[in-house]
DNA sequence: GATACTAATGACACTCAGTGCCGTTGGGAA
DNA sequence: TTCCCAACGGCACTGAGTGTCATTAGTATC
């Protein structure tokens, strides 16, 4: 999942001028990270690492397990509102694949930190199982355009399973990735969602088919 | 998933017998966590609620996330087995399926405890976030599976997305339980599976011989 | 330039989860 | 009865996260 674009320059009109940026936290926080570990970092350290004090940290993030994510809401929203602005002659499958390319596509000053982030939030359990909240509303997403793409409620199976089945390619192209230093990331996230796209497609529309009949 | 069934009367033959048991304290806490809600029960509450100290209670359950879960790696490597075990000319889906619904089975007086469980634990954010791990295990078991019925290598894109696609048709399942209160786990599982049984196996043998010619 | 307003900051104190340490308890075996 | 040993529970400690509040540093107004 891409993650961590930063806060635009709007100045605020009153009061006094933020000290710091979500971005910077994150990056110093990932830093230390990877230096000694995720649980041998404390709060108080990356909040004196920032230059910062550790009640202004947590007013940044909600939590420690918040620090590798960045503004993931926002891009959710992008995502969300580029499904729907989608054409309906474009096949099911093959919008999905483009608006979740493009979810994960991170410009180029972030990637040394992108692979760094994904590599603790698949890898350290603690983040691991935080992901899940974030994933859950990315399911969301997903089953929501499904059900309207197919004329189905959003708590039916297929548009449910359909969005874990999304999250699981893109999680195994994401491991892919991080295993192999050399691939990029887009290609095969474009990779496995080709491999599995017809099949599933077929699978969906007959099984939709076959629960209508 | 199903969880809690309880320690066996194995007694130990030295040292001073224990005072209480797993399902003892999951069953305590379960009730005081739909009394008051996960967040607002305290582990002091529990612990005193049971009738032991505090200190006890982190013996038997490594944090307050794995009490509503029970004996949960006993009942995977049963699973693990149960597939293992099974004749090879049974169709993949329908081992997966036949395995998967007696890793659903759950003793009848465990009932009552068993949907305030699963209620709680795909609720409550911090629980929700919890299980991830405990699905991660489970999935590696699908996956397993999976991979040696099509010759694959286990991290393969078509092991890993077929154990993402049934996790998320037995929690869709689950869902459909807890919202419609009078259908049984079992059926609904078996219903589900049914439905998307024939078109995932066709799809994955089609995407498997399309990966290798 | 002084004053008023406002939002970000950071210090402090507190709750609660989880851990290490260690003396105590109680059941079975000698 | 005595010895052994595992389970127990008290205590102190670390670290995450929260509520409160005075302080700081910007902007607008006079």
């Amino acid at each position: 999942m891409t993650v961590g674009r930063e806060d635009g320059p709007v100045r605020p009109r009153l009061g006094r001028a933020p000290s710091t940026t979500h971005a910077e936290i994150s990056h110093v926080a990932l830093t230390l990270f990877m230096e000694r570990g995720f649980d041998q970092t404390t709060i108080d350290d990356i909040a004196r690492e920032a230059g910062i004090g550790r009640r202004t940290l947590f007013r940044y993030f909600p939590s420690k397990n918040d620090l590798p994510w960045g503004d993931f809401d926002t891009l959710l929203g992008r995502m969300r509102a580029h499904l729907s602005g989608m054409p309906d002659d474009v096949p099911m499958m093959e919008q999905l694949r483009i608006a979740i390319l493009e979810f994960n596509r991170v410009p180029e000053e972030e990637w040394p930190y992108h692979r760094r982030r994904m590599d603790l939030l698949l890898h350290v359990p603690t983040l691991l199982a935080h992901s899940t909240l974030r994933y859950a509303s990315w399911r969301q997403v997903v089953a929501e355009h499904v059900a309207r793409r197919l004329e189905l409620p959003e708590h039916d199976l297929i548009p449910q399973t359909m969005a874990w089945t999304c999250l699981g390619v893109c999680l195994a192209a994401y491991e892919q990735w991080l295993d192999d230093g050399s691939a990029q990331l887009l290609d095969l996230l474009d990779e496995a969602f080709r491999l599995i796209d017809e099949r599933i497609d077929t699978k969906v529309v007959q099984a939709h088919r076959g629960a209508q009949g």
